[in-house]
DNA sequence: CGACGATTTGAATAGGATCAATGGGAGTGG
DNA sequence: CCACTCCCATTGATCCTATTCAAATCGTCG
């Protein structure tokens, strides 16, 4: 791994408070790797055998069953993915691929284990990532199951202004076909979604998404901090 | 608390590891308190002062927005729920009720955070507890995702035959409004989902369910570990 | 017995999925 | 540079699932 990466990687909260001999012990065990766009990193179903940490990049979480397949999450840079399945010592729950193209930092399962064993200060960060971790799923689900197809595209438009900093436009971060999955639709939905929002000034051209009255669309989105906001 | 509740909790994972001190100081901070059926314990968006651990009954987690209400899972006998909040010190995203009279032991949340400070063992703990959380809510949301309700409702009553020693008949736990809730559907749908379920060999009696042919209801569940197993 | 809540059933509607067909770039090869 | 192709996105039509509203039934608890 290249000092620059090391470096970088040791401001993550995951591993800001470790121990130095332990940190230095779990970056001499990790590969640092690239990967092209769409790149199936691994499949649900298979023995957890790498803690991830995206270092440049975005991955995406996904999950099938009986032919039907559905987007579970996107990890973004600094963004470590598949904990929880590396601590138990189990399969992972969700396959994952690559957005475009990523830089990885992988590192073995059992070394992060045996760093969870003797570093105490790595035992408390893995707490802090994972119980933020869970309260994002569970804030994905009552979006799921608490509002319609119309009501989360919309309340993703606003999160999304949000975090690319309140401008009229928005870019959308991956293709409407991811889009659709993760929001829990088919694509033709995502479509109509659009097309529903355009009375509440959401244009549409591409990839970029003109929202010109936010407060008629958050009259729609009703967004909550309990589904809403980020972190926490 | 008494002597039998103290010892009893001993066995908890999440306490097992625990230095006696960090325990001894742990359960005398905490209540132990016997609640009536249908008590709302607090509501979603409240600060996490207490981390409960229910010691007998059955709790349900429920979200609600805008005016509409979900149920977001059920917690019983030596669960735990509430940790993330309670270790990152933030608000509860869902309220908490009781289903039939519970007792319930509470930990001011001040102590939990404070043995996660001192007490490695319990900070490991709480880890593999947090794991758990978060592996069990990837799954709910994987059967909410990919499952129709028919589908979820066969899965659901395989998993309770299952829980329940693979008898012929199983009892639900719950009225089915809370059911109908917690499969992501109305009253008025369950209702219609066992009569789908009919020629599959399942018959309602009240709470009670035969289902004479786990084989065939198999075929339409299709159960999978990645989905449907307890634990891990 | 009567009242109430829970459950079931029916009818109408809405929301979402599927199937099919068309338009629109991005990339490829000539 | 242009034609071609492929894949994504959009649109239309139709179907199916699930929700809503309404009403009837069932059981249980006073």
């Amino acid at each position: 791994m290249r000092p620059e990466d090391v470096s970088g990687l040791r401001e993550l909260s995951l591993f800001a408070g470790m121990a130095d001999e332990g940190f230095e012990r779990l970056s001499r065990a990790a590969y640092l790797q690239a990967f092209p766009p769409h790149v199936e990193l691994f499949r649900e179903g298979d023995r957890a055998d790498f803690l991830f940490v995206v270092v440049e990049g975005t991955v995406e979480l996904h999950a099938s069953w009986n032919g039907r397949e559905t987007s579970m999450g996107m990890v973004s840079r600094n963004g470590t993915f598949i904990l929880a399945a590396v601590i138990r010592d189990a399969c992972y729950l969700m396959g994952a691929r690559t957005v475009g193209r990523c830089r990885l930092l992988m590192i073995p399962a059992e070394d992060v284990r045996a760093a969870f064993e003797l570093d105490d200060a790595f035992a408390r960060a893995i707490v802090v990532d994972l119980a933020g971790c869970y309260r994002g799923v569970i804030k994905s689900q009552k979006d799921l199951k608490l509002r319609t197809g119309v009501e989360r595209l919309a309340a993703y438009l606003l999160r999304l202004a949000a975090e690319q900093g309140e401008e009229p436009e928005v870019t959308l971060p991956y293709d409407k076909r991811t889009l659709a999955s993760l929001l829990g639709m088919t694509p033709e939905n995502l479509s109509r979604a659009f097309a529903t929002l355009k009375p509440y000034g959401v244009a549409v051209n591409g990839a970029s998404i003109a929202i010109s009255d936010r407060e008629d669309l958050g009259r729609l989105a009703k967004l909550s901090p309990l589904i809403d906001a980020p972190g926490v």
